[in-house]
DNA sequence: GATGATCTTGATGGATCCTTAACGCCCAGG
DNA sequence: CCTGGGCGTTAAGGATCCATCAAGATCATC
């Protein structure tokens, strides 16, 4: 079954949502302000989410971005305000189709069906190049630019590839440890700094002065193109 | 690789389709106006073509017509008007897709994959040929450079399957398992040794220093060319 | 039922990787 | 000036994983 998502902070359209959801047989779950919006998605994993802008704790763009930085649920927009601005801003962050209230409930299920249908059949790992080298997350290869493949351990690349999935972000050490090395590595921050320093050797022009894996002291590390 | 000819007179979307498809392995030609593209669609043979009707030289439908002349190259339109009469014009004269600016990335890829997958019939190259021998995968057979079969078993030749079939990509020791020999087996690390073993000897020209069939230590196996 | 090919299973040595601890550096605060 | 915390670096063990070999079990074929 379609699980659906629907962040809004008014109640009619949150309900009018759900009873026709609902109806057309789609699994629907809610939230009604950005943070608890990321948080659901999180949780819930939902196969296509809908968005409204105009939420009281956060700017729709920056949901977005949150979403965007680890997984491709497709997102659906909707809007009171038909600003071509905010639509380019939400389009540019990741949102995938956008519909401006009032909108008509047959248009936002066909939009929905057709998010759902273009998400499904394959979901694209992204390809990250800088300009030492590229990271082809689907292949789990990182080619040096120039020719030769850089041949990572499974730890490595494991580091690796949730700071790429999350990059031009902060990473908190936490959070590296936890999808790393599991929930009860939290505390082990030697392990990071170990990693980091192989990965650097192996990736970095001048590992002693790092251009792609950054650290934020005191916080965690990022990785930036 | 799949080249892409992207014809459009802004910079910024030439420089944006340029930097996003390149990141995901397309070969990417441009060209500005309409009489340029149809001589970049004739010199490049282009699998598919991005075109925005809004040039300079000539209408969109021209060069749409100019190219359905003579190849079927799927083309996928650009417009920043969003009437439905020019929409149906573009199609008319022999579009594939229509994409209305301003877009996002994520939808323009999703489409450009359709349209290429929409226009080869034959998905899958069913023959690689490396430098010492050529896997036939239609008539599951390999032939060795310099004439001669080489027979395998089964079993080797499943597994061989798969890693050709993902050929340059890693696969996981577990998929490895699941797919030759059956979803029990996912812990059987011991088989794959084996079979590889055995492959190697068969197929690699220095079996205890392979070329092809490469090992990915604690993650899986590679196919490299 | 005999034979040969194929598949499973176990054992061994060697290579690779993970963990852990120790040390030095830098910087902020006492 | 000293001290402590966070970070980078290095190296050595122990654990894990891999390649190889060989022998028993299974299967197909006649």
């Amino acid at each position: 079954m379609t699980r659906v998502l629907v962040v809004d902070d008014e109640p009619s359209i949150v309900r009018a949502l759900r009873i026709n959801l609902t109806a057309r047989k789609y699994e629907v779950s809610t939230a009604t302000d950005g943070a608890s919006g990321l948080a659901a998605v999180a949780r819930d994993r939902p196969d296509v989410m809908i968005l409204d802008l105009g939420l009281p704790d956060m700017d729709g763009t920056e949901v977005i971005r949150g979403v965007r930085g680890w997984t491709s649920t497709p997102i659906i927009v909707l809007s009171v305000w038909d600003q071509e601005s905010q639509k380019v801003a939400a389009l540019d962050a990741g949102a995938d189709d956008y519909v401006t209230k009032p909108f008509g409930m047959d248009e936002l299920l066909a939009r929905l069906r057709a998010a759902v249908r273009r998400a499904s059949p394959a979901p694209d790992e992204p390809v990250v190049t800088t300009d030492h080298f590229t990271v082809d997350l689907a292949a789990k290869r990182v080619i040096r630019e120039g020719g030769g493949d850089v041949s990572l351990t499974p730890t490595e690349w494991q580091l690796l590839e949730v700071l790429v999935r999350n990059r031009g972000r902060l990473v908190t050490q936490r959070q590296l440890l936890q999808e790393v090395w599991g929930p009860a590595y939290e505390t082990e921050s030697n392990y990071l700094r170990v990693y980091v320093a192989q990965l650097r050797r192996k990736l970095e022009p001048e590992p002693s002065r790092p251009r792609y894996l950054l650290t934020e002291p005191g916080m965690g590390y990022r990785f930036g193109d």
